[in-house]
DNA sequence: GTTAGCACTCAAAGCGATCGAGTGCTAACA
DNA sequence: TGTTAGCACTCGATCGCTTTGAGTGCTAAC
């Protein structure tokens, strides 16, 4: 027995009505709601193949089928009908950045929070990370109180800033003199580089010595702490509205899951290299979320680092609709960050 | 019929039992539990008193009785016991920040997961506002593709800090004349004081236009975004654990709510002059919440500026030991943030 | 004032009957 | 040979009934 042309037919009827309801799908409600020109009982003894073949579940023997993992990834890879998202969709989401967003951590936040509600899904957005950025520019801003602040600009257009104690005599002047020494001999240099060449600077500028320490200190705190990665979710509540949420215990898993940030920044960046991904169910490979799907994109800054995008939602999601509204954000995102010279900024926490 | 010395311990023994278990308690319990040498018949008597007096409820009548808000009012002041907060409870709390944590974003959330495991309610941080700032320090940096970061630093050790085009041919020492002259000018102002100078300012330094514009810019979108105050929220699925959170659909609510941190950052604020206060059911004054307690408590920075820690929890709340730890946290806070001098820095993203 | 006793109430749990959506199989039909 | 009508069968869900038990209020006796 082999796969044809109606089976597949009736197979990609089954999933869309079954990511619309929810509820095991009928033989009757196939020849009925989606006319094949087929009578019940035909697609019964089609949907017993289907089930054979491992596309199709029976939770219990008087109900209807549901899809199988198998089925959702036949349906993704070639099934679906093509995510082209409406364009008011597309609309939305570029409106949504039309207001002026200063900071990177702002526009994160606020692309979770419209992906979720765009989705009803959960949605993720990891700030971008990935290729060791070279040092720009290092400037020293006195603070009061004996206290400075450094900041760090990269070619990647990050900003890292930190605040270290100076001696109480340091004046404005006197920092700026310190911060052009150093920008000149470090500028160009990744941040491994320039954390390697502090003890050796800090040796020969001696007189400057608390200072140069503390900014040996900040830096390698962040090369230890690696990368300090913001992530913003939103929509979280969004799952509980689903009925295969409607167990209490399932819920919390899954919202504790939500909660511990560096378990959930490691699921969705995930192999991050591809435009986007779609994982099904056990492909998440997290058992928690074996009846969840994981949908990513990327975006990019113009140094090259790139930030992802995900969607968790239960495996019977609207993948088409989720790959597209990811898709576009991703552009959208791509566009904001890639320095197109507007004033927007693109700031991150992130070294 | 008055309030007695017996009734406040039958009441206070009743306060007990539900908080601990969450069930309507009946009059043997009380009399079986606590020995009070009494009977059952007797505590009946009791309760029927009590709860004419307003401080029982009964669900139904067959069902024990359960506290009303009325009766928590009595036991937050008056009759519960002392929070003397466990010594090793205030010991992990002391620990907690014993690792070098240099972004006062980071000491907020560390401190919203930790008063949520502490407590198993959930817990929120807000981080310090009041006062308004005085401008310190403005300083300009360049961090190329004719973009520099504006440095913003207030007396308060606030730091706030923004991206702004310039020309390309702004050189570094360029930026850091005109930010001395800015400085120079502006020193020892209020934000908003700054603010209407600008317009001036940008008059008669005709030739750095662009800049100065951009600078503006950013001050004023700040002035209208108001207090962008960062907020975190931790242990929100610690709720569901508890009975009264079955239902899904108050579940979901009461998440939505926790998700909408504009309303919630307004919420926990509450008339924040108070050392601490307690709200109960009705009392938070949000329909939403009619049925969950508030508990907060403040923490104060160097300038005087003022940070509220909040846990949310059922009614039916371990006062007495959320307000223990709560304050235990808030003085380690306020040590933490007021410039005690080591190398902890008091970065925020308020203005 | 306290307590034992008792009738009463009512939510929760248990139980069986019924319902109905859905299946698989068989036999007839094109 | 593929399609369909028909029918017996399965089994979760629902409904209504009974039972159980925790808890009350009241009364009468101590």
């Amino acid at each position: 027995m082999d796969m044809d042309e109606r089976k597949l037919r009736i197979l990609q009827a089954i999933i869309d009505d079954y990511i619309l309801t929810g509820i095991p799908v009928g033989s009757r409600t196939i020849s009925k709601k989606y006319d094949m020109g087929l009578s019940s009982a035909t697609i019964r003894n089609e949907m017993s193949d289907l089930e054979e073949l491992g596309y199709l579940d029976q939770p219990h023997v008087s109900a209807g089928r549901i899809p199988s993992t198998k089925a959702y990834r036949l349906y993704v890879d070639t099934l679906m009908r093509n995510g082209r998202i409406q364009s008011d969709t597309a609309d939305s989401i570029r409106a949504l950045f039309q207001g002026r967003i200063s900071q990177m951590e702002d526009v994160i936040d606020h692309a979770a929070q419209v992906i979720s509600s765009l989705t009803n899904y959960t949605a993720v957005v990891l700030s971008p990370k990935g290729v060791q950025p070279r040092l720009e520019t290092i400037q020293l801003v006195p603070i009061g109180q004996g206290m400075a602040l450094v900041v760090i600009v990269t070619d990647s257009g990050i900003i890292r800033d930190n605040v270290i104690r100076v001696g109480r005599e340091m004046d404005q002047d006197t920092l700026y003199n310190i911060s052009r020494a150093l920008t000149g001999e470090l500028r160009g240099k990744t941040l491994t580089e320039v954390c390697a060449l502090m003890p050796n600077l800090i040796e020969r500028m001696r007189e400057n010595n608390e200072v140069l320490e503390g900014i040996y200190g900040c830096l390698s705190s962040d090369q230890q702490s690696g990368r300090r990665t913001h992530m913003a979710v939103g929509g979280t509540s969004n799952m509980l509205a689903y009925p295969e949420y409607n167990d209490m215990d399932k819920a919390r898993n899954f919202l504790s899951l939500m909660e511990t940030r560096d378990k959930l920044a490691e699921i969705i960046q995930g192999n991050g290299e591809m435009a986007f991904t779609v994982r099904i169910g056990p492909e998440t490979g997290v058992p928690e979320m074996s009846d969840c799907s994981i949908v990513t994109a990327t975006y990019s800054t113009r140094g090259g680092q790139q930030g992802t995008i995900g969607v968790i939602g239960p495996t019977r999601m609207r993948y088409s609709r989720v790959l597209g509204i990811l898709i576009a954000m991703g552009h959208e995102l791509t566009d904001l960050f890639s320095g197109d010279g507007d004033s927007r900024s693109m700031k991150g926490g992130t070294l």
